[in-house]
RNA sequence: GGCGCCAUCGUCUAGUCUGGUCUAGGACAUCGGCUUUUCAAGCCGGUAACCCGGGUUCGAAUCCCGGUGGCGCUACCA
């Protein structure tokens, strides 16, 4: 029997969903789609002291706004609201209670005890750390049990100095094993006096190889790596052993994240190792660096996802730039609809090297989204900006703008930067509305002659092709870019704009010429 | 410092596994032209790269070795 194919992303809530976590999930997600498996979600929120709910939000909003569904893991609390009978499906089916730890899980993925709470979706869960603790005590029972854990008592300050004394003295720095040798006893009988301690790991020295499906084969050398700690407390797992015990219980199979996790790969394996379970198969996916070539994560700036959906990035703008940066299919093509874009997907063309982020490309590709968009949708894109700004007019006249300022926005907030005119004309000076040397009077009788021709066209035939067969020969004369430049000028009050005729035709007989007479008066 | 990963135009990348078809292809950006009153869009064209040094070979961007550089990790964060 094959192997299913289940991909997780398990984000810390720590922070907002950015654009390297936004990238990841879509790498894990594209890849178990192409599969035909399962994306799961997963909340990594054993730092109690940085994890915050409101992060976990933002994280499954904004993957949801990419239109990033997870197959497992929590759900939001609007869908808990429509979504009763799928819930009472999946927990109906649950495995009956059992003793509280120390016995075997009656098979790999089930959940010993009823889950503390329901709102989640699929068969492995729970999918927030903090509602798993009892899987954690289980198997570092069964790490005491063999005699490969143990209590440390050292304090962050003695660690910290023999840190610098090692790393001083030219070491790799790492745990000495000070406490290695405490017997359980002793150690259990100073804790309970209130001895403060954490749990580490006897890691094994040895080499470490695993294949990465990106980079090939990859080897450690554990003695470098000393005692690592997996838990502060029987009940407050450390990442590196929380990660093992879910990504086994939730039947992984691909595990596919940043790079930075390279390094902690290795002593996830020997901890797998010491328990007996399989080890899945792993890609390590390129960093996204800024122009400095740091890590992006770790600036300051814009790299939220909540920020460029403000911005006025498009959703699948986002997901297709996003996954431009580091991976290329086979042939030219750059611009994905989301189905096409799975199918073509293989975690074998990801790049080794970091990714540098575009920003002009980013933009580029938004603004081909913008256009792609039809007006009416992109009214719905737009509305509560405009409405926002306080933008009273309908529907239709919105069409309008947007049909012709469509061609020229990258972004959905350049909208309110380029069309604004339309609905409000702004402050200018006089200097503006003269073309190259014209002269101000010539500029002003040049408008004058404009708005005599205008007045003649009645408000019913106000549109572009009968204004442009009145001005384009009057424009002959006088010099196209003497009439049309201080035409457009009036009309907009702004150096770049929409062509004259465009905007008159939207603007209307009464608007238009209101305008003229308004810069008229300028000059 | 130690460990690990990486290295093609300014940037994202194709090509590298299976040496020759690569005088290295595409996209963004940039420059020029067309269109044009401006900006944008569109179309056409240009500039621009195999990190360095050895080796293997008739032949290397591609294989091997050695440098150099960049990044990541080095927590009782993830």
């Amino acid at each position: 029997m094959k192997q299913e194919i289940r991909t997780r992303f398990a984000p810390s809530p720590t922070g907002p969903l950015h654009l390297g976590g936004a990238r990841t999930a879509i790498f894990n997600w594209l890849f178990a789609k192409k599969m035909g498996g399962a994306f799961i979600l997963r909340i990594e929120d054993t730092d109690a002291e940085r994890s915050d709910v409101r992060f976990e939000r933002d994280i499954m909003e904004n993957l949801r706004w990419l239109r990033i569904f997870w197959d497992e893991g929590p759900i939001l609390e609007t869908e808990l609201l429509k979504s009763e009978p799928i819930r009472s499906e999946i927990f109906e089916s649950e495995p009956q209670s059992r003793g509280p730890h120390g016995r075997k899980p009656q098979s790999r993925g089930q959940v010993e005890g009823k889950p503390k709470t329901k709102n989640y979706i699929g068969n492995f869960g729970p999918y927030r750390q903090t509602e798993r603790t009892e899987r954690y005590a289980y198997f570092m029972d069964t790490l005491f049990e063999k005699d490969l854990a143990y209590y440390c008592f050292c304090s962050k300050e003695e660690l910290e100095m023999r840190r610098q004394e090692m790393l001083l003295g030219g070491e790799a720095p790492r745990y000495s094993g000070k406490c290695r040798d405490i017997r359980i006893k002793e150690a259990r009988e100073r804790k309970k006096r209130g001895e403060s301690c954490i749990i580490r790991f006897k890691v094994p020295e040895k080499k470490v190889t695993f294949k990465d499906i990106i980079r090939g084969d990859i080897s450690f050398n554990s003695a470098l790596v000393g005692d690592i700690a997996i838990a502060k407390d029987e009940r407050m797992p450390l990442y590196n052993f929380s990660v093992v015990v879910d990504d086994f219980e939730m039947q992984i199979s691909h595990v596919i994240r940043g790079e930075e996790h390279l390094p902690n790969t290795p002593k996830q394996i020997l901890i797998q190792q010491a328990l007996k379970m399989p080890m899945p198969a792993y890609a390590h996916l390129p960093l996204i660096l800024a122009p400095d070539k740091s890590k992006m994560s770790k600036r300051v700036g814009l790299f939220n996802i909540a920020d460029y959906r403000e911005q006025g990035y498009l959703p699948e703008a986002v997901l297709n730039f996003l996954v431009l940066l580091g991976w290329h299919p086979e042939d030219n093509q750059e611009m994905f609809a989301a189905d096409g874009l799975v199918e073509k997907f293989s975690l074998e063309r990801i790049q080794k090297a970091g990714a540098i982020f575009n920003a002009q490309k980013f933009d580029w590709i938004n603004g081909e989204y913008i256009r792609k968009l039809n007006n009416a949708a992109l009214l719905e894109y737009l509305r509560p900006l405009i409405e926002k700004r306080e933008w009273l007019k309908d529907d239709a006249f919105h069409l309008k703008v947007i049909a012709i300022e469509k061609e020229r926005i990258k972004r959905l907030s350049d909208f309110l930067e380029m069309a604004g005119f339309f609905y409000q004309l702004p402050e200018y000076g006089s200097k503006m509305l003269q073309w190259k040397n014209t002269p101000a009077d010539e500029t002003a009788a040049n408008l004058r002659l404009t708005v005599e021709e205008l007045e003649k066209v009645s408000e019913t035939e106000f549109i572009k092709g009968r204004l442009e067969r009145i001005l384009v020969p009057l424009a002959e004369e006088t010099g196209r870019g003497e009439l049309y430049w201080p035409l457009r000028v009036s009309l907009s009050g702004k150096e770049a704009s929409p062509g004259p005729f465009e905007i008159m035709e939207i603007l209307g007989k009464e608007e238009s010429t209101r305008r003229i007479r308004i810069a008229l008066e300028k000059l």
